[in-house]
Order: C-alpha cells, then structure tokens, then sequence
RNA sequence: GGCGGAGUAGCCAAGUGGUAAGGCAAUGGUUUGCAAAACCGUCAUUCGAGGGUUCGAUUCCCUCCUCCGCCUCCA
C-alpha cells in the first residue's frame, strides 16, 4: 500500500525492511482516564491500517505501549487514594475494553513504561557515555540537543523562526529543573517531594524517567534500532516524536523509523473537543445516549486520517442507518449467492475500487463509498458471481474492521405479544380506530409494530 | 509572531487539469385503511472570494477572507 510519511512529506510504498514482517510502533493511551473519542480516532486509523496490511497478505508485528508512569498518573492515583499500580491498571483495563468494543485488534505486544525503567535507565547511561546528555546537579538527567545535528528534521524546526532558545525561555522560566540548553529536554526527572513515594533508583539518585524517553528504550526492546513505521496523533510530532529520533538515533546508532503515519486530530461541533466545553465524549458517554461503539467506529473512519474530522451527534446517528444498509446489501448478496455457493476469490470484484481506495494513503472514505456503489453494481449478480462479490465485500469491511449490525429476533415478552394479537385482529376486521390505538399503546411501551401483508413485525423502538 | 492544515449541497465527506463518489437528512412515486417498513426515483451548471495560466480549473499560480490545530501536557 501506498501512505503518506511525514519526515519526507511523500506518499510512498511500504514495504517491510526484513521482507517479512512489518514491524510498526504506536505510541498509546497515559492511562490516567478513560479515553476519549479523540484518542479513538488515532487507535481505529491505526487499526485499520494493520488490518489493510494483513489483508493483503502482509504479516505485521504491531507495538502499542501504556504509558503508566507521568506527572499526570501520579498526580491523579495520589487524588485517588491508590497506588500508582492499582489507578493505571484499572484505567487499562477499561481502555482495553474499550478498544475491544470498538472493534481493535490487540496489539502483539504491549508493554508498559513502568516495566521497563530497566531498559531506559540503559539508555540513558548510553546517551551520556557518548556524550549526548549530562546529569545536572539536582540528578536530573537532560539530553543535549546541540550534540545532535539533525534535530529539528521531522517537525521542521530549522525551517521555523521559531529561536528555540528564546522561546522556550518564556516558558521555562518557571522550570525548576537545571540544564544547560534552554530547549534540552529531560530523561530522568529527579525526586520530588509530590511524586510520594513513586520514584526509581539510578546511577544518578532517585527519581523517574521522562516521558520521551519510554517510547525510545521499548521500542529498542522489541523493534531493535530501525523498524518499519512509527505512528501517532498530530500533536505528538513535536516534541515527543522529534525528541524520540534523536534519542534512539544518538544511542542506537540505527535510522529508527523508516516511516512516518501520523493522524490528525478530530474536532467536535467545529472546534477543539474539551471537557470544559462538554463536547469531549467517551465511548461509555455515547454508549449512554444509545449509540453502539460500532456507529463511533464507522463515524471515525468516514474522514481521511490527514484532515480534520468534525465530530458531530448527527453524522453518528446517521452511521447507525449507513451500517444498517451495508448489512442490508450483504443479506442481499448472500441471498443472491444461495445455498453452500462458496467462492474465494483473488480479485475484489466491484470492490476492487474500495479496496484501492485502501491502498491509496488509506482512503477509508473512499472505501466506504465504493462499498456502496459495490453493492449498487452487484445486486444483479446470482450464483458464484454473487458468492465472488460477497467475498470481495466482506475482505474491504475486515480491512476496515466494521462489524455489521446482525438481524436479531427479539425476544417479545407475552403482554406484548398478546396485545399485538389483539391489534391485528381488530384490523383484520377493520376496526380503524381500535387498531390505531392500539398501536399507539404498543409505541408508548417501546414496540413498534409494522404491518406486513399477512403478517406483521415487531421491533423495540429505536433508541433515541 | 512562527509552523502546519481546512474551506465541496441542510449535515458528514471523497475526488479530479476535461466538466462534481458515497452516506445521513429531505423529497416524489409504488405499496399500505392510514402509518411504518420495503422497493424505485429526485436531490451541487457547482466546489470560500477575486484575479491569472490554459482550448478548458473545483483541481495549477497569486492575492484576499474565514475557520482550525500546533509552537507547554495532549491521540
């Protein structure tokens, strides 16, 4: 497939530096809270770009780690009255139920910042061994930007006015920690009084690693020095991704990421989503007003992940009737296949557009448009044509990870079902008005009740 | 101030130097006692505004307007 890479601002196509198996990194949740559709956005595009890989043939090694250790963690167990262990585990826990609702694949592997303290004190003591960081006075530990000549590549710096110096002055001016380059940022953050009794042991005294750093040193575990791509949200490409190149580079020696996918951020109502505004909603929250994690999903993928996707509660009501009709083709296509008609095929019949769209910097957009149109050309179809089409169709909607809504046959408590009787009777006879009324009573205890030819339908009310 | 992105029908949203996918909503019809459902249709001479290049631009160039994000933690 072909996607766009941010260092180089070129499409290009992947292909898996070993041959084999593409090896890629996501930067994942601060488990501090519960995720928000916003944090949904960057998982779903990622999930759907190891899942467009997969589809076509390519084997993935997928890499997503838990942040478990920050200011914000540590700040809000002690709020909490727990350890630092118990609030994050319970936060990934419902983060992972979460991603499972959502319809995620898991990672293969996903470690935790904590876990690995080991690895990145490692690192550190690399980094000042070659001369690429120092140790303050207070046993703060900074890497030295100076000693690294391609700082700056990813995000542009040098191409901004932007006097790094200068800058970040305004705003460190209330830093309490010491380093010599204004712009050097930290590795390991010495003990304060406030982190309680969450600190580690280093060659420098106590404290705990910096943020940047974690992503660097699990990612030389379990990638090695140079791996296939690196992935994210927007707003992580400075200083978190900027500052991790620079890291692995300067102590691995490797070209770390030979790829760059990063998402831009999703907006709500026309804006920036926070929870001062209220428009910052969790899968939990939408859950509540009756919309289904799958609805969020399909409302997620319907924008291209490089622009703004403008979050709104009417294009996700609208997804649930999108899905319904996607599962209404598929019914359709089965039918038209018939009995034991089963056919793999190589080729993606009229969705081979949906599955290019896919494959062109990940259209999901597109996709969902040519599934559409798929359905509208194969709904001629009969026989083994019908069965190649619907496999066609169900490969794009694996790549895209949308679970169809199944026909569900109610179970419909016998009040209801007598009075449904009883109206169907009266309208037999053509009692009008009875039979009116009676469906309004059905309505009012959330039946609805569709009149077929020679028989009728019942249906809970949808939600609101 | 600097960097980056976006402005396409009521809403969400693709796309292309050659005359605008798709979804939701709306609406007409068939059907129905009436509805609902289902099925068949309709729904942007136009792509923020103004110039320019071109046989031709929504798509390329310039100017302007509006909106958003980042530059501090952030998916």
């Amino acid at each position: 497939m072909r996607l766009f890479d941010t260092l180089s601002r070129t499409e290009r196509d992947l292909r898996p530096i070993d041959g084999s198996t593409f090896r890629f990194y996501c930067c994942g949740p601060t488990v501090y809270g519960p995720a928000h559709i916003g944090n949904f956005r960057t998982f779903v595009l990622q999930d759907v770009f190891r899942r467009t890989l997969e589809t076509g043939g390519t084997r993935t090694l997928h890499v997503r780690n838990i942040t478990d250790v920050d200011d914000k963690t540590i700040r809000d167990s002690q709020a909490a009255g727990k350890s630092l262990a118990a609030f994050t585990t319970g936060w990934t826990e419902k983060f992972h139920a979460d991603c499972e609702k959502i319809g995620l694949l898991p990672p293969h592997i996903e470690p935790g910042a904590v876990e690995h303290i080991p690895q990145q004190i490692a690192m550190i003591a690399t980094l000042i061994e070659k001369g690429h960081a120092y140790a303050s006075d207070d046993g703060s530990v900074y890497f030295k930007i100076s000693s690294f000549a391609g700082y700056g590549r990813l995000s542009r710096l040098d191409e901004r006015e932007l006097d790094l110096g200068k800058t970040q002055n305004a705003r460190s001016s209330s830093d309490e920690y010491e380093k010599d380059g204004l712009a050097d940022f930290v590795l390991w953050k010495s003990r304060r009084p406030e982190d309680g009794e969450n600190f580690w042991h280093s060659p420098w005294g106590e404290g705990r690693p910096g943020w940047h750093l974690e992503c660097s040193a699990m990612i030389q575990e379990y990638l090695g020095d140079s791996f296939d791509l690196h992935s994210g949200g927007v707003d992580l490409v400075f200083p978190h991704h900027e500052n991790e190149i620079a890291q692995s580079e300067c102590a691995c020696g490797g070209h770390f990421a030979a790829h760059w996918f990063h998402i831009t951020h999703l907006l709500v109502d026309g804006g920036k989503m926070s929870k001062s505004l209220g428009n910052l909603y969790t899968i939990a929250d939408l859950e509540t007003m009756g919309h289904t994690a799958m609805e969020v999903r399909y409302v997620l993928i319907g924008a291209h992940y490089r622009k703004p996707l403008n979050f709104t509660l009417d294009s996700l009501s609208g997804s649930r009737e999108a899905l319904a009709k996607l599962a209404k083709g598929a019914r359709h296509l089965a039918a038209n296949a018939g009995e034991g008609c089963v056919l793999t095929t190589a080729d993606f019949g009229p969705f081979q557009a949906a599955w290019d769209s896919l494959n062109n910097d990940l259209n999901t957009p597109g996709a969902l448009g040519g599934l559409f149109t798929g359905i509208r050309e194969a709904s001629g179809l009969t026989g083994a044509d019908a069965a190649a089409a619907l496999a066609g169709f169900n490969r794009v909607l694996r790549a895209l990870g949308i679970v169809l809504p199944e026909e569900i046959n109610h179970t419909i408590p016998a009040e209801i079902q007598a009075l449904a009787e009883t109206r169907w009777q009266a309208r037999l006879a053509k009692n009008w008005a009875e039979s009116d009324a009676l469906r309004d009573q059905l309505a009012a205890q959330g039946w609805q009740m569709k009149d077929g030819k020679d028989s009728y339908i019942l249906e809970p009310s949808s939600p609101a």
